[in-house]
DNA sequence: GTTTAAATGCAATAACGTTGCAAATATACA
DNA sequence: TGTATATTTGCAACGTTATTGCATTTAAAC
């Protein structure tokens, strides 16, 4: 799919910062922060056209935002909630790169009398495979 | 335990700032952000000091950090780390209280061929019980 | 092409967090 | 108890991340 047939299908404006974004976030096989977003960019957008624009794509379910530890903040492509698709993401301690573990499923929680569950946030510490190898 | 045992089990000096943490965090039920260990606290501490200390206590491992999302900073008493007693930490999406789920226990996942486990962080979100109560 | 609502860029602001340095303080020892 | 020393604290400055208001620009509908 292009990435502004994903900007129409939502009914959202297609602009050049959000279709860039799109793109980029779409063929990467890892999640990009914003700075990794913007080099990868013909245009130059101002932060805050950058935050507003991951905010709407986010909010259409059409990127997800991880977050590890305080401050890296990076974005995927795709809804990560519907429960039954939730998944872990990796964040490799060695190159600070994060990727989507499909293949991690989060069951869904046993919790204490009385609560609701809403979802999951779960970053796998670690070290990836090229990181490792010799 | 007292506070000040503590620090002196760690070699760490018994510094106002820092007893006074250990004593919030530990007589607490749920973790608390500087803010709320701060309005806890008699003394008056400027946030320099406040995150060095953090610090400190969390390399000796006596507190633990608890990120949600992006900006909630949060800490709880005791080490997550021994790979058999990591947790998982419950976020209320209403009261915004975070708390320790030591029934939840973090199964050391299925990584990718090549990869290397270091730990997990995991936040589930809903509702507690005090929200969810009519 | 014109209209209109939405998106953008800019400036200002706020929160979070770190660093360097001088002053204060906790501990060890006389 | 007093003194020496290394550590800790408070302050000021700085940097990054993120948000808001407002004027300008732009995408989409007609």
């Amino acid at each position: 799919m292009k990435a502004y047939e994903v900007l129409v299908n939502h009914g959202l404006k297609r602009t050049s910062c959000r279709e860039g974004i799109i793109s980029v976030v779409m063929s990467s096989n890892q999640a990009l922060s914003e700075e990794e977003i913007r080099s990868k960019l013909p245009g130059n957008y101002d932060r805050t056209t950058f935050y507003r624009s991951f905010k709407t794509l986010e909010e259409n379910k059409i990127i997800h935002k991880i977050v590890v530890d305080n401050l890296l903040v990076k974005y995927a492509f795709g809804n990560p909630v519907p429960a039954d698709s939730e998944h872990a993401h990796f964040f490799c301690v060695d190159c600070n790169t994060v990727q989507c573990l499909d293949s991690v499923h989060i069951d869904k929680p046993q919790l204490p009398e009385g609560y609701a569950y809403a979802g999951t946030d779960m970053i796998i510490k670690g070290v990836c495979n090229k990181c490792k190898a010799p």
